[in-house]
RNA sequence: GGGCCGUUAGCUCAGUCAGGUAGAGCAGCGGACUUUUAAUCCGUUGGUCGCGCGUUCGAUUCGCGCACGGCCCA
């Protein structure tokens, strides 16, 4: 920020100028007794001659939002954690001296006030101050009152602004807790216990992900931040945690758009002597758990799209949905070349001989998801895309997945794990392969893990859940960015 | 990585098409006002027009480049 710019370098003048005064800046020590919810609480429905007999006076605190000056009383609107109040503050109340004392105080600085409570001739709820007192002078003036902050780049990099001045910013926020405080609820209700595994990781594992890499000086080795929690559950399953799940970050070294940020939440959870289609079942029961405890109704709307989370959710194949979703012919979807043509004439980049499970799921991507806006599972991937995915057991091409979209998004992936070492062994081989050929998102060949599966990974079904793109749906938020507080920006 | 759009006062925005160093509202400052709430009324301060180079007598305006941001595409 310029510091010699005109309306900065006076409230600078006039801090130094109180200083000099003696007046204390930053008091500590302030307390409160109320917060404006529970005056709402509590005297909301009360009229003045109820409100006259409670006795007690009140401490309130919160920062100035807005001053109407009137001599010898000035209206003020302050705001706490939990709202907003008027309070109203007359001379012949306070007393001249606190009341000069009050006129130095203006909007952003942090106020203690005591009083009672009347209501205005416009039925306002009001604090009648019997005194004031500054507890922290701003030196940066806020976003205007009325249009507030709308520079979506002062927003970001200056959050804290934006929760300041925009409502409805703060209660994306607030629901964000509350969605993930009710996820852990879930999960505890249904036995699960949540873990803790490395973020920082010697071989990153567990997703298809470019990582980011950094170095441990005392080891003297390369550590990455993980993509994914996934290959250290599953060791933890092989050690008998049989119902677990982490809810944290994972980093992926790779583009920023409305719906990607380098960090970013993700749920993984695995159920021992489960399959797929137990998870599709527990998914259902998790949003409308979710759903029932937040809005109290099955249906939200999305960016304009009324969402349906009645169940059960449909569950069409991959390529069922290219075909009856996509509109693709089945002599296209089951012919290499065809197939390949047609995904080059939709603009989609392919690598030499790449083979048809990729292509179909390339296809997927382009032209399904964004017509996924009801909750739909889509079942049974190419094997080719789903490295540690078990195979059907009738069809050894088709992984035993699926993925949940919703609002055109993916919000969650999840299969039968491939417990079989020797299979995964060739998986790792291949992608190794794909590594070595250029393809800087392939697996790393992890031999530690394939030694926990040889000690025996039990029949198990895990799933990820993508936090932030959830948040987005249950928030209505159209960026990722609405949902993460501080959002990944060029250094400016 | 490519295309398009944006960047003007603390904030929200005009102005730039047709080059002559900028306006409004809110905020700020001074004053009036003891039930206002986008308070009102009177007066008033505030800008290296994102940065650099070029064209020009003269650039916020035109051209090129860069930075940052947004949307779309890959």
């Amino acid at each position: 920020m310029d510091e010699s710019s005109g309306i900065i370098k006076e409230i600078k003048e006039k801090v130094k100028d109180l200083r000099a005064k003696g007046f204390n800046l930053y008091p500590s020590g302030f307390r409160r007794d109320i917060t404006v919810e529970e005056v709402v609480r509590r005297f909301g429905k009360m009229d003045n001659d109820e409100l006259k007999e409670i006795p007690n006076n009140f401490t309130m605190a919160g920062r100035v939002m807005s001053i109407r000056d009137f001599g010898k009383a000035v209206f003020i609107h302050i705001k706490d954690g939990t709202g907003k109040l008027q309070a109203y503050i007359r001379r012949n109340r306070v007393g001249d001296d606190n009341f000069e004392i009050f006129k130095f105080i203006d909007i952003g600085d942090h106020v203690g006030l005591k009083g009672q409570f009347f209501r205005t001739k416009t039925n306002e709820l009001t604090l009648l101050a019997s005194s004031v007192v500054l507890l922290t002078k701003a030196q940066c003036p806020l976003p205007e009152k009325y249009h507030g902050l709308v520079d979506v780049e002062i927003r970001y990099r200056q959050r804290y602004l934006d929760l300041i001045v925009n409502d409805n910013v703060r209660h994306t926020f607030i629901l964000r807790s509350r969605i993930i405080q009710t996820i852990r609820e879930f999960f505890d209700k249904e036995g699960f216990i949540e873990v803790e595994t490395p973020m920082m990781q010697s071989i990153p594992g567990g997703a298809t992900a470019r990582p980011f890499k950094t170095y441990h000086q005392s080891l003297g080795i390369d550590l990455y931040l993980r993509v994914a929690p996934e290959l250290y559950l599953k060791r933890l399953v092989v050690g008998g945690l049989e119902k677990i799940y982490e809810l944290n970050r994972n980093f992926r070294n790779e583009g920023i758009s409305t719906n990607h940020n380098p960090e970013f939440t993700m749920l993984e959870f695995y159920v021992a002597y489960a399959t797929y289609e137990d998870l599709m079942d527990l998914t259902e029961e998790l949003l409308l758990y979710l759903l029932k405890k937040l809005f109290g109704q099955l249906t939200i709307k999305y960016q304009g799209n009324l969402i349906d989370f009645k169940t059960p959710w449909p569950r069409i194949s991959l390529t069922d949905s290219l075909k009856d979703i996509g509109g693709i012919g089945e002599n296209v979807l089951f012919d290499n070349k065809a197939l390949r043509d047609f995904a080059k004439s939709k603009g989609i980049e392919l690598e030499d001989n790449e083979e048809s499970g990729r292509v179909l799921a390339k296809l997927f991507d382009h032209i399904v998801e964004p017509k996924l806006i009801q909750p739909t599972f889509i079942i049974d991937h190419p094997i080719q895309v789903s490295p540690l995915s078990r195979r059907k057991d009738d069809n050894s091409e088709i992984a035993e997945r699926f993925e949940l979209y919703i609002g055109g998004k993916e919000i969650a992936n999840a299969f039968s794990e491939l417990n079989d070492p020797d299979d995964q062994r060739d998986r790792f081989l291949k992608q190794a392969r794909l590594r070595d050929a250029g393809d800087e998102e392939a697996l790393f060949m992890d031999e530690d893990y394939i030694k926990a599966l040889e000690y025996g990974l039990p029949p198990t079904a895990g799933e990820g859940v993508g936090i932030d793109r959830l948040v987005m749906v249950l928030t209505d938020s159209p960026s990722i960015r609405d949902v993460i507080l501080f959002p990944q920006m060029r250094k400016k």
